[in-house]
DNA sequence: GCCAACGTTGGC
DNA sequence: GCCAACGTTGGC
């Protein structure tokens, strides 16, 4: 059981189209970088992810739950993309705010810090815990 | 909207 | 296989 975490533009597909997609969930397509696809190759069904908004809301707004391993990515007929479904699981009940990650000593490896290029990443159990008690929600 | 950082492409 | 040019991402 592994830990991740998924960059949207809230303008492009934010949390509420995430909640909206209800237990059936959705493609997690559009992914066009080889380290965000390696990234969801890795998953199983049941890794947990945080959903975090970038460009505009700057901070991790909700759970998601892995419902689908990597297919195809049926946005594109280039068959080196594929992606998972992700399904919301419940949002932080405070949303956790890159600012206060960067703030935190304990949150200062992660990877939205080091490399925050990078759209689909993995999250330490300690990171995860972590935000969850930030984002005063249980693990 | 700007631009730094990063990833990808393609000529050599 | 190098690296310049180009495109994209995402914080500010």
């Amino acid at each position: 059981m592994a830990y991740w975490l998924f960059k949207s533009e809230p303008d492009e597909w934010g949390w509420p189209d995430q909640v909206a997609r209800g237990p059936a969930g959705e493609e997690w397509h559009g992914i066009r970088n080889y380290q965000a696809r390696n990234n969801m190759r890795l998953m199983q069904v049941g890794d947990l992810g945080f959903f975090y908004h970038s460009r505009t809301g700057l901070e991790i707004v909700g759970i998601v739950e892995v419902c689908a391993t990597s297919h195809p990515d049926s946005t594109t007929e280039d068959p080196r993309w594929d992606c998972v479904d992700i399904r919301s699981v419940r949002p932080l009940e405070a949303p956790v705010s890159l600012e206060q990650i960067k703030r935190d000593p304990e949150l200062s490896e992660m990877v939205l810090v080091k490399n925050s290029r990078l759209s689909v990443q993995p999250v330490t159990e300690q990171e995860w815990k972590h935000i969850c008690k930030l984002g005063k929600t249980k693990p």
